[in-house]
DNA sequence: CAGGTC
DNA sequence: CCTGG
């Protein structure tokens, strides 16, 4: 059994649940304080105490395992002046201060984005457990069972029929051929990690090493919680709600209206200018202004939702 | 109708 | 389009 204790004190201001509720992770499970979950293939209890992070486990796992999961190490004090470029963001750095981009395991990141596409957050944690369940590993710890570490060859030797089990409709296609096409090409992930940003997500959605499933968005949010290439700005419908205040005066605001209403859904072409827009406005940290306008926009438009 | 993609 | 909150 493994009790570590981080002093937080020693890094920038670090909260444990504004991170888990960032929209970025889903296959965590989370009971009081206590958020259980495989850290680096290891199941773990995470808790947070004011100045103290708390990571139990009865595997081994090290300090340092911990600080870079995430990313405790991270000048986000840099970042947040970077990216503070009006009121709006300013505001949203305010109240979700404490936030990172962690670093979660590429091809778990690839499985929970692809099955994560066109459902509310209920119904992503319920599939990404549903295929942990079925092709991952089980855990328990304080008498919680949780699971994790899906395998991506396990679901490529799977079937069709057995996929669409975990509920995951139609996207269990996409699902089946990207883990073919992972599981084929031993390289792949190196592959995508070794390339710089825009040549990645260009990859990862055109050409040959595309993935069946695998649009910008979702590109996206693979290359920025799996690769950690945080220049990478993804647009879901949140972003787009609130695009308009975080980036007010710096983009022709006709490009997101039609009519005068602003658009809902947008093409290939505007969906990489505004990430364009946002990169040469927020540079290379556009990631993390994406989590801060995410958030805002959540508890800005979200009703209820909001946490 | 939901954090899109074919 | 699948499925479920």
């Amino acid at each position: 059994m493994t009790l570590i204790y981080i002093d937080l004190k020693r890094y920038f201001s670090f909260d444990l649940k504004k991170c888990m509720h960032s929209g970025q992770i889903f296959g965590w499970k989370n009971f009081g304080k206590k958020w259980y979950g495989f850290l680096n293939k290891v199941p773990v209890c995470v808790s947070q105490e004011e100045n103290k992070l708390i990571v139990v486990s009865n595997k081994s796992i090290t300090e340092d395992d911990i600080i870079y999961f995430f990313n405790l190490d991270e000048d986000v004090d840099k970042i947040n002046k970077k990216i503070d470029v009006n009121d709006f963001m300013e505001k949203a750095i305010e109240l979700y201060c404490g936030i990172r981009v962690l670093r979660q395991d590429p091809v778990e990141t690839i499985i929970e984005f692809v099955c994560a596409q066109n459902k509310n957050i209920p119904a992503i944690q319920k599939t990404i457990t549903e295929i942990s369940k079925r092709y991952g590993e089980k855990a328990e710890m304080n008498g919680i069972t949780f699971y994790g570490k899906p395998n991506i060859r396990k679901i490529a030797k799977s079937k069709l029929s057995e996929i669409l089990e975990t509920g995951i409709g139609y996207r269990a296609k996409y699902l089946l051929s990207t883990a073919e096409k992972i599981s084929e090409d031993s390289t792949y992930v190196d592959k995508i990690r070794s390339m710089e940003y825009f040549s990645a997500l260009n990859a990862m959605t055109s050409g040959k090493m595309k993935l069946y499933g695998v649009g910008l968005k979702v590109a996206d949010c693979i290359l920025l919680y799996g690769f950690y290439k945080l220049e990478a700005f993804p647009i879901d419908v949140w972003i787009l709600r609130a695009y308009h205040y975080a980036l007010k005066g710096f983009y022709d605001e006709n490009l997101l209206s039609v009519n005068g209403f602003r658009k809902t859904k947008l093409s290939r072409k505007e969906y990489l200018l505004m990430g364009d827009v946002a990169r040469k406005v927020f540079g290379k940290y556009a990631g993390y202004a994406q989590l801060y306008i995410y958030l805002a926009s959540r508890s800005l438009f979200g009703g209820s939702k909001k946490f």
